[in-house]
DNA sequence: GTGTGTGAAACTTTTCACAGCA
DNA sequence: TGCTGTGAAAAGTTTCACACAC
């Protein structure tokens, strides 16, 4: 059952759910061109997409909405909420360990860490920030399988080695740093300065030459949509 | 000279630029195998990217480094610092502003506004946080070009509006909603909760039947790679 | 009629393999 | 010899267009 879902597709189903949870309350179903509308894609990327997850449109209808939220929720595999600890409590870990989105999307904030021993100690949002070091045992006890990292660049590889010794295997880095990691550990990179410097390139020169444009989404930048 | 080279080598160049960066200060040359071992991508790929901006690269050789970051700078329009405005400066705006990554990505944060009378008025690094009727003036005095949007998803489209009104063309979204803005306006959106999504997608099962395998970056999901 | 599901075509991106130059 | 630059092949992704189910 994986990995016959196209990675262009597995990164748009998070998009697909966040249309569904913005519609209002009273719509049951929903047809793949209000979705596409919504989700600033085509009709038929969305037919296709959704047709990879399950057959769960009817002709002449359209999805319904529980049912499909259900159905993509399932194949993220956010059908549970997932652990997640935050290693590093500067000013974006903190925000991070504040945001409110991480419930909605799936995921429960149970570990706050830092090496700063002026930090460890402080409260936040209920949670004790605690030593690195304590991440271990942990790891054990809350289920962790997911390690948010937003240390600065210098400590990152370090804080990186602890959270795959301790037995986590996935990993999202904030940290303006390439990670070195075994195989079996997913890293996924989110890197700020990027997303600025991708959209200073397609602001040069605003007009083009011909057609005033249709750049879309595409697979090779999913994050351009509005 | 816009629009010749792939919207996926233009996802890759702020990562090339990453790695320059972190090479140890005596490197002046830089194969396209070692650049590739570093971003996490093929050797070729590193050189058909290279190729589309310049043809920097000496056979036999390499890249000369400190070219090669020039030419990626001016390609992306870094060579010259943009200003950015933060608008909403909650947890995460808080963070933006004191993250000191924008610097070196080649961005400068002018300008922080909140319609939080309670905020208003206080002071982040230096800059006093505004009423968002304030922009528009200093769109025009500081030459502000794109802004980071970091409200909560309920008033992120009437910042967005006013962002667009005064003449802003890009815009950096971190709120949880999908915006409206006119044809001209370039949106990329950063979503949190996505980026676990997609990792919960590819942490569960994690024995694959067949190779332990190689998830490469690929255009589909740049964000993969450690 | 309406809107899904899907083969096939079109397009984009990645990878290969090797010519060519220092 | 070593490493770039690049056509051409392979792989992946998007779009079209229409059969088919409600």
């Amino acid at each position: 059952m994986r990995q016959e879902i196209p990675k262009a597709t597995v990164a748009r189903l998070p998009l697909y759910l966040r249309c569904l949870n913005m519609l209002a309350p009273g719509v049951t179903v929903i047809s793949s061109d209000s979705l596409a509308t919504m989700a600033r894609v085509k009709p038929a990327q969305v037919r296709k997409d959704l047709s990879y997850i399950s057959t769960i449109g009817v002709r002449g209808v359209g999805y319904d909405r529980h049912a499909l939220r259900i159905a993509i929720r399932s194949v993220l595999g956010i059908d549970h909420v997932w652990s997640v600890v935050i290693v590093g409590v500067g000013n974006l870990g903190l925000a991070l360990a504040n945001y409110e989105g991480f419930a909605g999307a799936g995921f429960s904030i149970v570990g706050l860490y830092d090496t700063d021993e002026s930090k460890i100690g402080t409260f936040v949002k209920g949670l004790r920030i605690r030593p690195l070091t304590d991440l271990e045992e942990d790891v054990d006890q809350l289920g962790v399988s997911m390690a948010i990292l937003t240390t600065p660049a210098g400590s990152a590889q370090e804080a990186a080695d602890e959270i795959c010794r301790v037995g986590i295997r996935s990993i999202l880095n904030f940290a303006p740093t390439m990670l070195q990691v075994p195989d079996d550990v997913e890293v996924r990179r989110v890197d700020l300065g990027k997303e600025l410097q991708i959209l200073s390139y397609y602001s040069q020169d605003p007009a083009l030459p011909d057609s005033a444009d249709g750049r879309r989404p595409t697979a090779a930048d999913p994050n351009t949509s509005k």
